[in-house]
DNA sequence: AGCACGCCGACT
DNA sequence: GTCGGCGTGCTC
């Protein structure tokens, strides 16, 4: 609805009758660390416009400089403990209809309990940019015909052009530019300028979509339903569905843990659920890591259901706007996305579903630091809604909370069509020769065999670049070539030419000689993709292989390219870093290798082997697809660890069962909460100083249960001259971390150019 | 987070 | 004598 002077056209006559004795108050919050809401009065002409949810502008500050707002609630009279003589004033209402609904206005409330920053804050980190500048959008002059003029139409004399004009505007059942009155007049704009000076039509400002005002709009959301028919659920499956349906169809918030190995029809199941609630008239949000939203996946959705929302990071603002807008207006049934489609404006939310739930993509990395899989559970818990969390090696976080009987646990063990799951066979290279850099013999035996039976292989290694350190070989130096900015080892790139740092990317030409001690011969070791690339090419040079990690996949639209021709055959080889290995399912790779298994286990992270396990796991999965039967081969110098052992055996619940123990032993999660305060800046001695400081605050504020470690130096202790510290507190339960942040945040402010970051339940450790 | 107020060093 | 450094505290 548009407004006309800040007021709803029906309640053009409101205002005579309104009693105006102390009128009503909004509840503001900011965007910015300030956990308070403000009140301002409502003035008279914006009282029944203001509701909770839209954007305002008030005056703040001394200055009273305009600033936009939240507003969060509406109360009749001025709250208690405020000087009335202080209140100001809203000034205008930025959004109309709001923004924001009830429900996630309860959510992004918890959210900024939860993840220690302000309601304001988790507000804004919910709308998205496009939305909030309404982009796509422009304000327009509009022009109408008032009643009385339309009715005395014949009676009025007017010059031909005009008279012409006002004719074509009357039958027009929207309001026109004054451009396209023109087009459709065909008449200068002499005649439209007369008219509206004898006040025959009348002006009004509008803000419509871009393409609104070029007559031809484009259908936003593809609809390339092409049928296909729905094959019908295994047993498996339907026992899946049939513990689901009481959710599924009453109001009731339950949250399933869809737990199936790589290949037994999760999707299905989702697709199955998101139909009832569909049936029902309710809104589907489905939930999967950036990586796995690929055409494909994308299309399998669009085949079965029609009309869907896609959101991922690539759209344009004005995409977004024109999406979260439609989502808003119940035009879409079912909206798949990345992380931040949890917060996509449903309004008969009936379901959530969360593809491969444990992957780390779905925490935010910067403030509000949220998991969305937890936001999702949380969302379905205020809306009463069922969500399914499906993965074929759930997070243990995840695990924990199915055997504390707070989710429900679904096996789905069996592979559609009964394949066996892949052998997996491991090779310790301890004991291995590697004549070339990467690829032991076994594997390399393993992938003749496979080519020749004409297969196809899948590579997997972990790691960017030709060489992965540069080091000095005089051994009085000895010293590991690092970025100017960053603790972190440089990577050579040899297309390039390049030594690169892949923290912040910073490039520079490779020395010639140490730049330390000056010694020539710098030794180049470690093995990247691009490295691994080379081999293959020349101990397979009669396959076609093609290598697809971040430094070849730069241009829009080349990963699909590579996939495509990968499944075309005609790529008989491909390697690559994890993004080969994310949901893609191929019916002919006979052979998957893990170049390297071992990359993430002698990380300094407690989750270093749940990381290492779900790797291995993941990748095995990716092979015997179709109707042949797939081999993995695990390169590991740890072929005993427990993760690599487990993973290789498919046996998710032995990893859960040497694992939990060590975790409890600690107490890390499962078992413990976690909150990570990070200070940065680019001053070491200052942000130190500070760490320690905030550690005496935190002592002083002392609650039971709650344990603190550090500060200490991140592992990687700076990044961009950012020198990092942080502090970890521990406890077995959330409430009394939130308690102690809630009480120390108003005397903790970093000094100069130090910031500090909370990270609630952290995934990353660095 | 901004932004204003406030109390101490090197300049016309 | 002043301009300005950024420490401290507030924002309905």
């Amino acid at each position: 609805m548009s407004l006309v002077n800040g007021k709803r056209q029906a309640d053009w006559f409101a205002d005579e009758a309104g009693t105006d004795a102390d009128g009503p108050y909004a509840g503001i919050v900011f965007n910015r660390p300030i956990d308070q809401i403000f009140s301002y009065r409502v003035p008279a002409r914006l009282e029944e416009v203001v509701r909770p949810g839209q954007r305002v502008r008030v005056p703040l500050g001394r200055g009273n400089k305009p600033a936009v707002g939240y507003c969060v609630r509406i109360d009749a009279e001025a709250p208690s403990g405020i000087d009335p003589s202080r209140v100001k004033e809203v000034l205008d209402v930025l959004d109309d209809p709001p923004l924001i609904n009830a429900a996630m206005l309860e959510l992004t409330r918890w959210m900024a309990g939860y993840y220690a920053c302000s309601w304001g804050q988790a507000l804004d980190a919910v709308v998205p940019a496009g939305v909030k500048n309404q982009a796509g959008t422009r304000v327009g002059t509009f022009l109408t015909v008032p009643d009385e003029i339309r009715k005395s139409l014949e009676t009025l004399e007017l010059p031909t052009k005009q008279a012409e004009a006002l004719a074509v505007l009357c039958r027009s059942d929207e309001p026109l530019t004054i451009a396209d009155l023109c087009r459709l007049a065909k008449c200068a704009s002499g005649p439209i300028t007369a008219l509206r000076q004898r006040g025959y039509v009348n002006t009004v400002r509008r803000r419509l979509p871009k393409d609104a005002f070029n007559a031809s709009s484009s259908a936003a959301l593809g609809d390339d339903s092409d049928a296909k028919p729905i094959p019908a659920l295994t047993v498996e499956q339907t026992a899946v569905m049939a513990a689901m349906t009481p959710a599924l169809e009453g109001d009731e918030f339950a949250t399933f843990l869809i737990h199936g190995v790589t290949g037994s029809g999760k999707t299905e199941v989702y697709l199955s659920a998101i139909e009832r609630v569909m049936a029902r008239g309710r809104e589907a949000i489905v939930l999967v890591p950036e990586i796995s939203l690929t055409p494909q996946t994308i299309r399998r959705f669009r085949r079965r259901f029609g009309k869907i929302a896609v959101l991922h990071s690539h759209l344009s603002d004005a995409e977004r706007h024109r999406h979260w807008r439609s989502i808003a207006a119940g035009e879409v049934q079912v909206i798949v996305g990345a992380r931040s489609a949890v917060f996509a404006p449903a309004r008969r939310l009936g379901l959530i579903v969360i593809d491969e739930e444990h992957e780390s993509t779905f925490k935010q990395e910067t403030t509000p630091r949220y998991h969305a899989r937890d936001v999702a559970v949380k969302r379905a818990q205020l809306e009463r809604i069922p969500i399914l969390l499906g993965s074929a090696t759930p997070a243990l976080e995840t695990w924990r909370n199915a055997e504390l009987g707070r989710y429900v646990r679904l096996p789905m063990m069996e592979r559609v069509g009964a394949r066996p799951m892949p052998k997996v066979e491991l090779i310790d290279l301890s004991h291995e020769r590697l004549p070339l850099g990467g690829l032991s013999e076994p594997l390399r035996q393993a992938m003749i065999a496979a080519l020749k039976d004409d297969g196809q292989v899948m590579l997997l290694l972990n790691r960017r670049g030709f060489h992965t350190f540069v080091i000095c070989p005089n051994p009085r130096c000895n010293q590991v070539l690092k970025c100017h900015a960053c603790d972190v080892a440089l990577t050579y790139h040899k297309g390039r030419r390049l030594l690169i740092c892949h923290t912040c990317d910073a490039e520079r030409p490779r020395p010639s000689a140490c730049p330390n001690c000056q010694a020539p011969n710098l030794h180049y070791g470690g093995i990247g993709t691009e490295r691994l690339e080379r081999e293959v090419e020349m101990a397979f040079p009669d396959s076609v292989s093609r290598r697809m990690d971040s430094d070849t996949m730069r241009t829009p639209g080349s990963h699909e390219q590579v996939l495509a021709a990968f499944r075309s055959g005609e790529i008989k080889i491909l390697l690559g870093t994890q993004m080969i290995a994310k949901g893609l399912d191929f019916p002919n790779v006979t052979l998957v290798g893990v170049v390297n298994a071992d990359t993430a286990l002698h990380m300094p992270d407690f989750r270093a082997a749940e990381r290492t396990f779900q790797l291995v796991a993941q990748v095995a999965g990716r092979t015997g697809r179709g109707d042949r039967p797939g081999r993995v081969l695990v390169q590991t110098f740890a072929p005993d660890h427990y993760a690599i052992d487990c993973a290789s055996r498919h046996d998710y619940e032995g990893f859960v069962a040497c694992e939990l123990p060590e975790r409890q032993r600690f107490g890390m999660p499962p078992f413990g909460r976690l909150v990570r305060l990070i200070g940065r800046g680019p001053d070491e001695p200052q942000v130190r100083t500070f760490m320690n400081e905030l550690l005496e605050t935190l002592k002083a504020a002392a609650l039971p249960g709650v344990t603190m470690h550090g500060p200490a130096p991140t592992p990687i202790s700076k990044i961009r001259n950012l020198y990092r510290y942080h502090l970890r507190l521990r406890s077995e339960s959330p409430r009394p971390l939130q308690t102690l942040l809630q009480a120390v945040a108003p005397s903790i402010a970093p000094p100069g150019e130090v910031e500090l970051a909370i990270d609630v339940d952290p995934v990353n450790l660095l």
